[in-house]
DNA sequence: ATTTCAAGTGTTATCGGTAACAGAAAATGT
DNA sequence: ACATTTTCTGTTACCGATAACACTTGAAAT
């Protein structure tokens, strides 16, 4: 592996000239910039992460909490480190990955965090590096999220125009923002149109939707479509509408949200609200690297579209 | 942070002495080891990974790769991640994940591979770092896995213990070692209790098992067991037999591989054989960071049992 | 023409460890 | 008792980068 003296030796300049080209390269004239920047190329040099680390009392590494028990989650995480990783690697910076059961945080630069809830605030408050949390959250703490509200309301509206004419919303019963907003996409959708809403909140999973379809089956008429918080909950929806022989999509409609996988486990396909998970990971990931070298300074919220990938579960 | 110079001063030694106190003690005082692990609890030392690697000429760093598309693969590379993760934690080491298409392997102590294909091995010969498969394969890398036949072969045994007549295998149709592993299992129970085999491998995807089933209902009588290499095809496989009207378990009985997240999804719940995957990735990265510490030397490879884990997709 | 200053480049010390060598003290041999 | 080894600890240089400071040089100011 080449280094800054190599570089340097090749480029006829000092090693402080290569490393000023690197990370200050106002300060150096455009001449020795280019011949620099040759020489770069041609021992295809890549910096140390290890010696940029020590000489900037830094560790180049970024740990990624994952609160949330993983088996009772959907798989996207996997795309979210994708994200993450393959944008820390452009700087040098490495991956620490930490879960629940595992949190005797060693030394890192930042900290994104995901799966947080409510009770985890003091826990957050508590870290004393840059940190962003992925996922929507009072705390006052950056983010990066779905659009979550807009992405209901997208998909109210297209419920509503494909003529269903009852929608009904199963969201996820825990009291947190992202919820919240996705239950208000639908509400305020709902309001502008003059129709009634059907609210109902469950816990994840694909059995309590099935079994939720089942107890009130006779309550739902023909021609309703069932606006799901997450592709697990849609999972149990369709499960039990064809165990009562409901024509889908032409008598009952289902809409999911995330569309990391699960859709396409589905049969037929579930439309769903698909996540940019692994851009989401990507700004993560820039966001606690801005962070950092900003010193901590806030970054705001960056909010992400869906995209409403079509499936076999609606008209 | 405490550094080695804190500690030597504390302990009234010399860097030199700290350091061989972590890396030699054979060469230290039993006297002056005591006065050091005491200056270490005292100050709560933590080795600078940036440090040891600058002056290793390490990186500190593994890479793990993954040769195959995520979208269409099980979600259980999170465990896997995560037995690795908290696996090189451990010893002051980080990850880096790279996916098939961000390939520009920079600077690393060692790779773990998944996700190999017969295709890739040209690519794996020539990794200049060690190397650790997860995944069978007959390359002459070193590999952890479960032990794919004899996992097969007791889900046969176990199938045929409980009276199913019939049992068809449905692989996955792929020349990998572990395919045909898997299958060895299942043929060699068969042999040994004199009955028919019955073998089918298709694409792992729940829509090709459930044509399957469909194209050929007729030719499965009641009281058969669908033996699936992946919960992704037993999956299919259900759905179908629902669709037809098949009493699941009593006439018709399935069982998947792998345990990780599917087997749960689906409706009844899959029997299946559960992975150990996040004891498989500590695996991993305890060979690989013992490979690195004796300079590349073969460490052979490593099985792993799976764990029946009954569902109601068998009497 | 001389001083003043800014811009651009080089030199030195440093980050926190480790290996190689050097030196002192204790153990062994004669 | 003295030379020789062995055992243990300390000193020095170095890994690859960066910040702080020092030094040129040419342009602007007087």
């Amino acid at each position: 592996m080449a280094t800054l003296n190599d570089v340097a030796k090749r480029a006829n300049v000092s090693k402080m000239t290569v490393s000023r080209v690197i990370n200050h390269p106002e300060q150096v004239t455009d001449e020795l910039k280019e011949l620099v920047y040759e020489a770069m190329r041609e021992l295809s040099y890549r910096p140390n992460a290890a010696a940029i680390a020590l000489a900037n009392n830094r560790t180049q590494i970024i740990k990624l909490l994952i609160l949330e028990e993983m088996d009772t989650t959907e798989p996207y995480y996997m795309f979210l480190l994708t994200g993450i990783a393959n944008e820390l690697d452009k700087y040098a910076y490495s991956l620490q990955l930490l879960t629940h059961n595992n949190i005797q945080i060693g030394d890192s630069d930042g900290f994104i965090v995901c799966g947080t809830r409510k009770e985890d605030e003091d826990f957050i408050h508590g870290l004393d590096k840059p940190t962003v949390l992925f996922g929507q959250n009072d705390m006052g703490v950056d983010y990066i999220d779905s659009d979550n509200e807009e992405s209901m309301a997208r998909a109210t509206e297209y419920a509503i125009e494909k003529g269903y004419e009852t929608v009904v919303y199963i969201g996820i019963d825990v009291d947190e923002p992202f919820a919240h907003s996705r239950e208000k996409g639908y509400t305020s959708v709902m309001r502008n149109h003059g129709k009634e809403t059907h609210i109902y909140n469950l816990e994840n999973r694909s059995r309590y939707s099935a079994a939720f379809i089942r107890e009130n089956w006779d309550a739902f008429p023909k021609n309703t479509l069932f606006l799901c918080a997450s592709d697990r909950l849609g999972l149990g929806v369709i499960r039990e509408i064809k165990e009562h022989g409901g024509d889908i999509p032409n008598d009952y409609g289902i809409i999911g949200h995330d569309g990391v996988f699960l859709d396409q486990i589905a049969y037929p396909n579930l439309t769903t609200l698909k996540q940019s998970i692994t851009e989401m990971g990507a700004a993560c990931a820039r966001m606690v690297l801005k962070k950092v070298k900003e010193e901590g300074k806030s970054q705001g919220n960056q909010l992400f579209e869906t995209e409403l990938k079509l499936g076999g579960t609606t008209r």
